[in-house]
DNA sequence: ACCTGAACACCGTTCAAGT
DNA sequence: ACCTGAACACCGTTCAAGT
């Protein structure tokens, strides 16, 4: 039987960067951040945990590279040749709709703004915001204010994400909290109630694209 | 001796929720998130880990109220009566700074949007908003693409804290990251490494409200 | 070179028992 | 009513031992 190891590596294939990430990819999708432990991923991998720290060096590296799969995957997807506004409104609602599916990446794109996760979105805003032109200060000015409200929004997006039990639907979720902004103290808080029916009614997409054009406007405006 | 028991509880004091979140406040602020256990807190105030559960549900809500603690402060002391635009500056200017100064209540701003130190910003900006006039949805709009900015920025400037060494000063380590990034890849990254200076000699402060003049200008503009 | 899995040093939380 | 602290059910990470 000289070919037992080989079918042997052929059923249990050989453990790798890559085959590690994509199962934490899987957990993270099913059950959250807080599904994910070395413990689950090495049941899942039918391996122990110690072979996790083979390949990857720990926890937060692991999740830092599911990240930057996943906007990667954004990026090279939405790339194409539109006008600038109109690829900014692309590229930022990639990620938005990557952070809706994937909300464990929003509160990964926080760490390390070298992580390629990151850099690939600054990298694609950038180039657009060349492409329209303007003095190199108030481009950095405008690519860190996008890139800082599309953070913002996967922030909350997550956070969001995280609260809602995963059976209930966003606008049960919306009605609830509105509900909440209803039952305020209108002496303390007039704005917020008065704002209650506009949380409950919006939509997330339009909502996010509303911010980013309102920004939009702002560079157009002192251009 | 009828007194006896008194005067022990005036050298310990009894335990209560503000005591609690204060020494909380304490622990945070001196060693990051990592720092808060149960059982530092526990030793901190000279009690049982269980006494902690007496007085607060969990963890999660002593954080929220440290956070909630931390904003409110914020927001009273920067209200005044001034130009809604500079009165806006302010909000902003204020959670920046005390994020800045309290990195741990950027990663909790994002957590439950009911509670009280999201609702405290979302209200007094609002309030400024509907000072400067327009239309209803587009203030609903202004107040969530401002609130997500500062949101945005506020998580990243706890990740870059957590990430700091405790000694090291800002404009080291921005230069270590200018330094990465202009040793990327030019093909792939070009536009990034052009940005590599500006990112090592920004200030973050005016940074800061350059992005929130960006969105000014946007509001201005649509109305 | 790669994998195993027991062991270590932690966590947050609970709960019988005390005062 | 409030507090104690041991105990429970977890974590991430390490490392001697195997192949």
């Amino acid at each position: 039987m000289p070919k037992k190891t080989h079918r042997i590596a052929r059923r249990t294939e050989a453990l790798s960067r890559e085959r590690i990430v994509a199962a934490a990819i899987d957990i993270l999708d099913a059950g959250g951040e807080g599904a994910l432990t070395v413990r689950a991923l090495a049941g899942r991998l039918a391996t122990g945990s110690g072979a996790i720290y083979w390949h990857v060096a720990d926890k937060n590296e692991l999740l830092a590279a599911a990240a930057d799969e996943v906007i990667a995957r954004v990026i090279t997807a939405v790339a194409g040749s539109k006008e600038p506004q109109e690829a900014i409104r692309a590229i930022a609602l990639g990620v938005f709709d990557a952070i809706d599916a994937h909300p464990w990446v929003g509160s990964q794109l926080f760490r390390e703004p070298w992580r390629p996760a990151t850099l690939e979105i600054i990298e694609s805003v950038s180039g657009q915001l060349h492409a329209l032109g303007g003095p190199r200060a108030a481009q950095f000015n405008s690519v860190t204010a996008l890139l800082h409200y599309i953070l913002g929004v996967a922030g909350q997006n997550a956070a969001n994400a995280r609260l809602v039990a995963p059976g209930t639907d966003r606008s049960a979720f919306l009605g609830s909290v509105a509900a909440r902004w209803t039952a305020l103290d209108p002496a303390k808080y007039p704005f917020v109630r008065q704002m209650a029916a506009q949380l409950r009614d919006h939509d997330d997409r339009e909502q996010f694209l509303a911010g980013v054009d309102l920004i939009l406007a702002g560079i157009a405006a002192v251009r």
